[in-house]
DNA sequence: AATGAATGAGGGTTCATTCAT
DNA sequence: GATGAATGAACCCTCATTCAT
């Protein structure tokens, strides 16, 4: 199923993508970086949307694995589960920069080839959450919440709004703050 | 300094910028919907970067006039401020849609030549938070901030990732959340 | 309107077209022997297929000037002016190899852009074919058709044969027939 | 010398040449349908070209067969068998659509590996025609031909036509002349 | 006898930019 | 100021063929 010559395929890719984003990796760059000929690339990828797609797949599965074990901590109440799922997250995700590529994809152009992939993820995320959430509410350290769903989307967007706003701290900002912090921020807002 | 061609391509730049990208919107396109000549565009703007710069220039001008008369009306308290700034903030960047394709640019692209113009927008838009913070300082009505800088960066932060998970919503969800949820997260937290 | 850079990629393209077939011609190839940019002939002519429609058009339309002649020649009876007509076709379409390969391309391809042109090409060929019958039958030199249009039909089919026949003869045959025979065995048939 | 594998390449082959003709169908296309690996046809077939050939040999020796019974039928006077060659000719034809295919690729397309092949069909037709003639001749039903070779050429090449015109009927032609009404004019003519 | 991985030249097309007028 | 012709590098993708197994 997987060869050595799909694997490095993927790996390069993988690295490609995330420094350089969709519209700006070309397959040839691939590649040649990759040392295969371009149509290896084709014969183990249909096409260059596949093989990104193929990329991003492989790199939200660590995420999932990641994540999941926190969840699954029976020790840890509500609270400090959102809180440590929030720093995993954006820790791992700090290694995994191609699945902030189809954010963009996702919104700024008309890839519909990522609309499936992002729903799984998507869905995902945000059962997870929900079972915290409703943790929380069990444990009555959470506000009430009328609509759950409601709350749950208004989170899962700040936290995905994280993702980006983290990524661009680099190119300007000097001291970024911790994820902690942010996570407090959601935990328990600005104001005392 | 502003022809009546320059004008005409602008606002024809504008809206396919808008609605493309900066990628996906070419000079011929461009061109050929404002009727001129391609050779025009190069008269008036040195380079595509150059004409999409000006473009979002123009958008982001409209945008602080609507928060600065928020920061600076008297009757508000901190708390209020902010959560005005946030929901007015995003009303306005709906209609900025140019201003959006800079943060994807600057994000997932190597694009240097928005660096500057980002910059620009950042420290405005810190200064006008800083300002309501040190307003909620004094008012005692927001948590005691070590190094308020920090403080800022987070919030800002978590402020700009909003405007992407924003514009994202439509594929999927369907009874997103208002503005004004958001920002009582922001402001309150989810804690009790 | 046409420039020289135009026409000389015209002038190519007819060559190699007209050589090769519309596969086997590239566009690179033409550029090459043109001595342009690629980008040239997408400047002038938006497509590959474009290009080949422009060069059929131009060759049909030196076709179409040598045919009128004869069929206004009033000095003609009809079996002369079928005659003529079939051997000046014939001559003509010698130096326009070009316009055969359309046939290939209605037939053997999906090329609906060539369906158009065809149309014409073959309805005014109709026209000039019909006004001939119709002179024969009022001199009762030819047969008479009950259906005229049926005639036409066959008559035309077996003359857009021709051409394809006698491109087929270089490779084996060395003695080739003479138009003029040709048309003889329309107009008079194999039998005594 | 014939194995499972090489004929269900060869059956596969045939539908798609017959399809798309020699260059729009791909020896990845043959492979996957048949459902073997491209190097197997390699294994059976040198090149594309070979497996080509091979599958309108098998086309024609059926159009032989059919044509052969017309002209060894001695009830048959040297008129009759040439409308019924014809007619039979064109009936068969229908469904050889790769021998077709040959036509086209000697005509337009500069395939030197068709010539070996259109050689055996053409001289085989030939022979056929011929006795057909001199038959003719002896009936003093055919004029006299001074160079029987020129009129054989002649001929052959006005019925070649014919094929291709046929097959390039359905685009725009409803009521398409029988073959009967075609063999007439090339038996009596279109004069009284 | 059969396979599937790998190749690389070539295909058509797009596009930001330059430049003479 | 304004034009449009011209450029050439880059892009994604196809495909006949080879070869080790």
């Amino acid at each position: 199923m997987s060869s050595k010559t799909r694997d490095k395929i993927l790996t390069v890719a993988s690295k490609l993508f995330g420094r350089y984003g969709f519209n700006k990796t070309s397959m040839d760059e691939i590649a040649k970086i990759a040392r295969k000929a371009k149509g290896s690339l084709y014969y183990h990828f249909h096409s260059k949307e596949v093989l990104f797609t193929e990329v991003v797949k492989r790199e939200m599965s660590h995420l999932k694995v990641e994540l999941t074990k926190i969840c699954q901590d029976e020790n840890l109440d509500a609270r400090e589960k959102l809180k440590q799922y929030i720093v995993v997250r954006m820790n791992t995700i700090e290694n995994a920069v191609n699945y902030n590529e189809t954010v963009r994809a996702d919104f700024f152009e008309h890839f519909d080839f990522i609309d499936e992939l992002r729903n799984d993820i998507d869905n995902w995320e945000k059962e997870q959450l929900r079972a915290i959430v409703v943790q929380g509410n069990e444990e009555g350290t959470f506000k009430e919440l009328k609509d759950i769903d409601v709350g749950l989307e208004t989170f899962i967007m700040l936290i995905k709004g994280m993702e980006l706003s983290y990524f661009l701290k680099d190119s300007r900002t000097q001291n970024y703050p911790s994820f902690e912090r942010v996570a407090d921020i959601l935990i328990y807002g600005v104001t005392r």
